[in-house]
RNA sequence: GGGUGGUUAGCUCAGUUGGUAGAGCGCUUCGUUUACACCGAAGAUGUCGGGGGUUCGAGUCCCUCACCACCCACCA
């Protein structure tokens, strides 16, 4: 059966992959030595409803080669797969195509059912990406496959959220967070990406009230006065004039002299119903700085993270002005009632704490329900309008609203897209800074190493200026927070009215109110719940169906969201007059959690925390984990705090962070852009293995790459090379099955095949230590350079003459040899292709084990290097390359066999020429060679170790050619020696520099002279012969 | 504003403790020698971003400048 031509990737490789798997042979374990170490590696979850793309290809292209090579040394391997939930993005993806579908939205649908629609829309998609990274090849432990939702991991984070809770690394509270008004919901601070957009900065009047007025004195460096004008207001500047609407003051810095006559006093916001104009104090704080603008800062507290710190310093109230869509607030209050508020807090007769910013809404009637960007357009022409805008100059004198046109940072949503806004809203916190300090720590002593090493500066760097993680996500996709909601029953007396021994509905609502709220977590109930509840309660509650029963009581809850929610529970549940029947009202929190929080429980849950899973045991802490640099802070970092903070141990004991992958000119792939190159269309285009080839090549450690289709094509031609060398060897028998397996290098007497038993020996050792060191591009370059430039180049010509000759022994030695060698060069290519390796392993031999589990080798170079042998094979090749450029430089016809000659050779070259002429003459073209006693006039010279050679073909030649040939090489020798001399010449060189160096300079100079000298003398004897 | 990385052959990039620069692709010439034209042989191309310093010796270490990329950050 004679093998093709070229690997058909595309027909083997789903064969390949199937029996692979057919036969466990990515199973926990499988192929592990009695005894063999754990290397476990826990798989980036992709995003469950994703599809691969360059970075997976490339991430879980670098982790399979990790995970085949441990494999294949008997290491207890696992590779836990398994797909993230990704709340935002896969709840994005569902209503996406349910609005394609017109399928009923997700608020007509309800929670529940919509719940059910994004687990259907998983079930769906789910199988793509795995698809696809088994179409990469990836050696999963598929039958371990994982799902951040799954019902074990949700314990793990149930148990995770609860023990933190009770250890007070949980907390609830109204905070500024930054709010997506696409998706309605907080996000974090990671999940923010500030861009650089074209933006305005306004500059407007804010009238003194009451019409005051005050001298404003500006003054230069040195002190002196630059202006100096009666003013009757102070001047601030804003990018976001609809906040105005919600200032509680203007704050200047304390040292400024401009505004000091003014401190204290009353300013007026210039919007709004002008019979209600807002005043508000001007502060001092430390924050304005004199220098920017007008030195003058609006403070808008529950629309701005800087104002919001002010505010809370100076007793400033957080006026919310903007609802959950992003829309000016229309509930609440009536402008004229708010405003009243605010100006009683401006005049001190109610302090800060004593206002509902839920209930004060300072929007005018004109801007309630616009657009956040629509109320902005307004406010400005209102404004400008009413001729409050700081009024400048223009070339013609003309005066111009002061409008700046400058490029501001702006936050964007990194899934919405839209401008994030900083909202004031009741959220789950974790108290990030408490839990910190051993995933410092580890790093720092080096307990987890993270590769490359400049990345550990930037993991530092977040982790030691940590902030609270907001973790609650007002989205229905993901874990759905774990605390419950219900009404202290402790400390109430019932009031029967009616005198008749029973609780009516009314009297039972009376007790159930807003402010009898509390909530506790979803465990404990027993100890801390229900202590001092009412006693008739107590047994109905133990009664009710799990979750009702699940209340706990801990601290009170908001009151908005809990007058809501009850009105729910009372309108769900029936209520019985009979007390002892009645249903005591719970409910959940309404929102998820964060899905970095389940995530970075990810080694841990998957391994089965919190069982003692034996699976746990083995393999945590996780051996690498390879991973992207853009979820250090996302992932890595979260991972390590987690892990720590639930099980005191390190999740990794390496973390390898890999660069991103680019288009050829190195922009980031991106759809909108259309630069995206799919792996999976290449793979259909070059195989799997030539995909992951390149990326393995191209994988320099913290550098990107760039992907081009010309390097992959590079490697599939590779690959065409490794399969015709292994069938070459088939035709010549030179197989396995031909000659049968050796248990180690089979014995070998020849040179030429002691030499390549040598250098197998060395890239085995060079291909083991750059995937120790995580060098991918090394041992994947390294392998290849063995495989095409010694075995292919060399190696396979030199066997051709000895397969084909007379001489048994030897060309069965060197069957054995080339069978060997072959072998080794499958094992070692494999963990980069798995593939072409896997079906070449299968052709040429009757395996015991298939390649994917067969024996990765141990054998050093010292064991096999014979220095005889590769100094000989070195002698061989440097005079076969000397004759080869000699020829082609003279034009000597390629076919054509000419005469060689020598003028006496040493032992080692007379020895070498002896052992090796047959292949030297096949490769060389070389039909004679004799002794002379003087080369011929206008002989080529051939420089070599040992001897000086020529061709004595001047009839067939250019002399001038020859002569331009040498003199060339003696320009490059003559450059070489001077500087050499020049070192060596010089003292400090012999007193400073180490022995061996001195030495190693002194042997080349003299090997570039002896070899100058026989140039100089083939020039003497052509200029002879012109 | 702070930080990190980069600047090496026409292109894309290696270059691990300082010892005098490499690969792949591309290009030029030659070659259908029975593994392979997804091939073979030969060949050309670099003041290693600029400047300064340390050293016998610097692509490699230090300083500085320029440009590019990315990350972080609250300047209204």
């Amino acid at each position: 059966m004679a093998m093709e031509k070229t690997f058909n990737a595309a027909e083997a490789e789903g064969r390949l992959y199937e029996a692979w798997e057919a036969a466990k042979c990515f199973a926990a374990g499988a192929n592990a030595k009695p005894g063999g170490v754990p290397f476990s590696v826990v798989i980036p979850p992709p995003n469950v409803t994703g599809s691969l793309h360059m970075g997976h290809a490339f991430n879980n292209t670098l982790q399979d080669i990790l995970i085949r090579w441990h494999r294949m040394r008997g290491d207890d391997v696992l590779w836990q797969p398994g797909t993230d939930h990704a709340g935002i993005a896969t709840q994005m993806v569902t209503e996406r195509e349910m609005m394609l579908n017109q399928e009923p939205s997700r608020l007509t649908m309800g929670r529940e059912a919509f719940v059910e629609r994004v687990w259907a829309q998983k079930h769906k998609s789910r199988g793509t990406i795995i698809g696809q990274l088994k179409r990469l090849g990836a050696s999963c432990d598929w039958d371990r496959e994982a799902f951040t939702m799954d019902g074990g991991f949700h314990d793990a984070v149930l148990k995770t959220f609860v023990d933190f809770y009770e250890r007070g690394l949980i907390y609830r509270g109204k905070r500024l967070v930054n709010w997506d008004p696409q998706f309605e919901t907080a996000i974090s601070d990671l999940e923010v990406e500030n861009i650089e957009v074209q933006g305005h900065m306004w500059h407007f009047k804010y009238p003194l009230a009451g019409g005051e007025t005050y001298t404003f004195v500006e003054r230069d460096a040195e002190g002196h006065v630059i202006r100096e004008e009666e003013r009757d207001y102070i001047s601030i500047a804003t990018t976001r004039p609809e906040t105005m609407l919600g200032d509680g003051a203007v704050a200047v810095h304390p040292d400024d002299e401009r505004y000091a006559p003014i401190v204290g006093k009353l300013c007026e916001i210039p919007v709004g119903p002008k019979d209600k104009r807002r005043l508000i104090p001007i502060i001092t704080d430390a924050y304005p700085d004199p220098a920017f603008g007008s030195g003058a800062v609006k403070i808008t507290g529950a629309h701005d993270f800087n104002d919001y710190a002010v505010a809370n310093r100076n007793g400033i109230p957080l006026y919310i002005l903007l609802a959950a869509n992003g829309t000016m607030r229309e509930d609440g209050l009536s402008y004229a009632d708010s405003a009243d508020i605010a100006l009683a807090v401006a005049n001190g007769e109610m302090t800060a704490a004593e206002v509902d910013v839920n209930a004060v809404n300072l929007v005018p009637d004109a801007y309630r329900g616009l657009d956040r960007f629509e109320a902005r357009k307004a406010i400005v022409a209102d404004i400008t309008d009413e001729g409050l805008a700081v009024m400048m100059p223009d070339e013609e004198g003309n005066l111009l609203p002061f409008v700046e046109q400058k490029p501001i940072m702006q936050p964007f949503g990194d899934r919405s897209k839209v401008v994030i806004e900083p909202m004031l809203t009741d959220q789950w916190f974790v108290d990030t800074a408490q839990i910190v300090q051993p995933a410092i720590d580890a790093v720092r002593t080096g307990e987890t190493r993270i590769l490359p090493e400049q990345d550990q500066k930037v993991y530092f760097h977040w982790l030691e200026n940590i902030e609270p993680w907001t973790i609650s996500r007002q989205l229905w996709w993901g874990h759905r927070i774990p605390v419950w909601y219900g009404f202290d029953l402790r400390l109430q007396e019932f009031v029967d009215d009616e005198g008749d021994g029973t609780l009516d509905p009314t009297e039972m609502l009376r007790f159930l109110t807003a402010d009898n709220l509390v909530r506790g977590t979803d465990r404990h109930h027993a100890a801390m719940n229900f202590e001092g509840v009412i006693p008739q309660f107590a047994d109905v509650i133990a009664g009710l169906p799990t979750p009702l029963n699940r209340a706990t009581v801990v601290e009170v809850e908001d009151r908005h969201a809990a007058a809501h929610a009850m009105a729910r529970s009372l309108a769900q549940y029936e209520i019985d007059q009979d007390p002892t029947k009645l249903i005591y009202p719970v409910w959940q929190d309404t929102d998820v959690l964060d899905t970095w929080f389940s995530s970075g429980l990810w080694p841990l849950g998957t391994l089965g925390w919190p069982e003692e899973t034996e699976a746990l045991k083995q393999y945590f802490p996780t051996s690498v984990l390879i991973t992207g640099f853009d979820i250090i802070f996302f992932w890595v970092a979260r991972m390590m705090m987690m892990q720590f903070a639930m099980v005191g141990q390190r999740p990794f004991d390496t973390v390898y962070v890999h660069a991103l992958v680019r288009d050829e000119k190195g922009k980031k792939m991106s759809k909108s852009v259309g630069n995206v190159l799919d792996p999976l269309d290449l793979i259909d285009e070059y195989g799997a293995d030539a995909v992951r080839f390149t990326l393995a090549a191209m994988a320099a450690m913290g550098r990107d790459l760039r992907l081009s289709k010309d390097r992959i094509t590079g490697y599939r031609n590779f690959g065409t090379k490794l399969w015709n060398a292994a069938r070459f060897a088939e035709m010549n028998e030179a197989t396995p099955r031909m000659v049968g397996a050796t248990a180690g290098p089979p014995p070998a007497t020849a040179p030429v095949n002691r030499w390549i038993l040598g250098e197998t020996g060395r890239v085995r050792e060079e291909v083991d230590a750059a995937l120790e060191a995580f060098r991918f591009n090394d041992a994947a370059n390294a392998a290849y350079a063995f495989t095409w430039h010694m075995v292919c180049d060399w190696y396979v010509e030199f066997a051709k003459p000895l397969l084909q000759g007379d001489d048994a022994a030897l060309k069965a030695e060197t069957q054995s040899v080339m069978a060997w060698v072959i072998d080794q060069c499958l094992i070692l290519l494999h963990p980069v292709m798995p593939f072409i390796t896997e079906e070449l392993w299968g052709l040429l031999g009757a395996r015991e084990k298939m390649l994917v589990h067969a024996d990765w080798p141990t054998y050093a170079a010292a064991d096999l290097a014979d220095a005889e042998a590769q100094a000989e094979m070195s002698w061989v090749i440097g005079l076969i390359e000397e004759v080869r450029s000699a020829r082609a430089q003279m034009h000597v016809a390629a076919g054509l066999y000419v005469p060689m000659v020598h003028t006496g050779l040493d032992a080692d070259a007379s020895r070498a020429w002896d052992r090796n002429a047959t292949l030297i003459k096949r490769l060389a073209r070389i039909e004679s060679f004799e002794q002379v006693d003087a080369l011929p006039k206008g002989a080529v010279t051939i420089p070599v170790r040992g001897g000086t050679i020529g061709l004595p073909i001047a009839d067939i030649i250019d002399v001038a050619a020859e002569r331009a040939r040498l003199e060339k090489t003696q320009g490059k020798l003559q450059k070489e020696i001077d500087g050499l001399r020049g070192r060596l010449n010089n003292p400090k060189f012999a007193e400073s520099a180490p022995p061996e160096i001195v030495e190693e300079a002194q042997e080349n100079l003299a090997a570039r002279e002896s070899e100058a000298a026989k140039i100089a003398d083939a020039l003497a004897r052509l200029a002879e012969v012109a």
